[in-house]
DNA sequence: GTTAAATCTAAGCAGACGCTTAGTTATTAA
DNA sequence: TTAATAACTAAGCGTCTGCTTAGATTTAAC
C-alpha cells in the first residue's frame, strides 16, 4: 500500500482560506498558495483538484468557523437583540489585530463576475440566503412586528451587515459601533 | 510639426471608465482596454503612462457624471429628504438597463490592496469622504437635529450606501426600494 | 517640397498565471 | 523483503499579464 498524507487537509485549508481573506481571490495565486499552505502544488491540485476547489473548501470552513456566531443567534430568543449582538460578534470575527478584513464571502461577491465562476458564486449565495433566514427568524421572535415588514426588514439588515463589511475597512473602530447602534435605534 | 490625435480623449476614457466599471480593475487586461477605447495600446501609455493612470482618469470622469447627482444633493435645502434621493439617484446612476453595477468607487475599494496601489486608494478615499461631507452638510439644515449626532448619522448613511453598492448587485429592485425607505425611517 | 516631430501599427519583452508531467521517495500490506 | 501504490519534488507547458521598442505614416511649419 502506499503511504499516508503529510500533511491534515483541513489545516491546510485554514491557511489557504486566511490568505484569501487577507487578500482575494483572484489576486491570490497558486504560488501563494503553496507557500500559505506549506504543501506542493502538486499536493493542492491533488487534494482540491484547482485554485476553485481550494476556495470552494475554504467557504466550507468559513461557513463552519461563523458557525460558532451563527449558533448563539440560532439558538437565542432575543429577538432583534439577537442579531445586533450578531453584528458585533461578526466585527470581531472578522478582525485579525487592528486590521479589519470584511467578510470573506461579501468581499468575494464583489469581486467575482457571475459568468466567469458560476460554481462560486452559487457558494456564496447560499451562504448569505442562510444568514437572512436567520434574520428573519428573529424578528418573528417578537409578537408586536408586522409580519409583511419583516420581510423588508431583514433586507434591511443585510444590507446594514454587507455596508458594515466594507465599513470597517475605511472607518475607525469607534465609528463602527455608531453606526449599529443607529441601525436598531428604530427596529 | 507633428500630427494630432486621432481620438478624443474624454471619448476613450468614458469607454475605459464603463469596462472597468463593469468588469473591476485587476481583471481589466489593457488587451481589453485597447479593445474598448478603440486605441492602440501604444497610444494609451502615450497618453496616460500607464494602467493605473487610465484609472485615475477614469474616476476622474466618474466624479464629474456623478456631480449631476451630488450637485442637486449640493444645492437643494431638503435635509434628509434631500440625502434620500440622493440614494434613488444612485441607483439610477449605477444601472445599466436591468443590471446594477454598484459604484465603481466601492468595487475598487474593496478589491483594491491599500500597499499595492496606494495612489488609487487615495483617490477613491477622497472621493467618499468628499460624499460623507455632503451628507453632513444636509443633515445640518435640520435644526431639531442634534449635532453630536450628525456625525454617527453619517456614518450610518455611508454605510447603508455602501451596501446598496452591493446589494443591489444581489437583490431584486424592489427590495432595494424597501431597504432605502427603512433607512431613512427614523432620521 | 522638405524636414521635423508626434502619431500610428505591430511585434515582442520578461515575468506571472493556472495547471501538468516525469521521475523520485516513502509507506504499507502481503 | 518485496512489490505495489500513492505522495512527494521540481521542472516545464502554453497563455496571459503590463509594458516597450522598431519602424512606418501622417501632419504642419518653413
Amino acid at each position: 500500500m502506499a503511504r499516508k498524507k503529510q500533511y491534515n487537509e483541513t489545516e491546510v485549508i485554514d491557511n489557504a482560506m486566511r490568505l484569501f481573506w487577507r487578500n482575494g481571490y483572484e489576486s491570490t495565486s497558486v504560488r501563494m498558495l503553496e507557500k500559505e499552505m506549506g504543501i506542493n502544488q502538486f499536493s493542492i491540485y491533488a487534494s482540491f483538484k484547482n485554485k476553485e476547489g481550494v476556495f470552494l473548501e475554504s467557504i466550507k470552513l468559513y461557513n463552519t468557523q461563523i458557525k460558532a456566531i451563527t449558533n448563539t443567534l440560532e439558538k437565542s430568543n432575543n429577538g432583534v437583540e439577537g442579531i445586533k449582538e450578531y453584528f458585533l460578534d461578526f466585527l470581531d470575527f472578522s478582525r485579525e489585530g487592528a486590521i479589519f478584513k470584511g467578510c470573506l464571502v461579501t468581499n468575494t461577491v464583489n469581486e467575482i463576475k457571475e459568468d466567469s465562476s458560476p460554481i462560486i458564486m452559487a457558494a456564496l449565495k447560499r451562504f448569505s440566503s442562510n444568514i437572512r433566514e436567520l434574520f428573519v427568524r428573529n424578528l418573528k421572535q417578537d409578537d408586536s412586528r408586522d409580519v409583511k415588514e419583516i420581510e423588508v426588514q431583514a433586507d434591511y439588515l443585510m444590507n446594514a451587515l454587507l455596508g458594515l463589511s466594507i465599513s470597517s475597512k475605511v472607518f475607525k473602530e469607534e465609528q463602527l459601533k455608531g453606526i449599529i447602534k443607529i441601525t436598531f435605534l428604530h427596529l
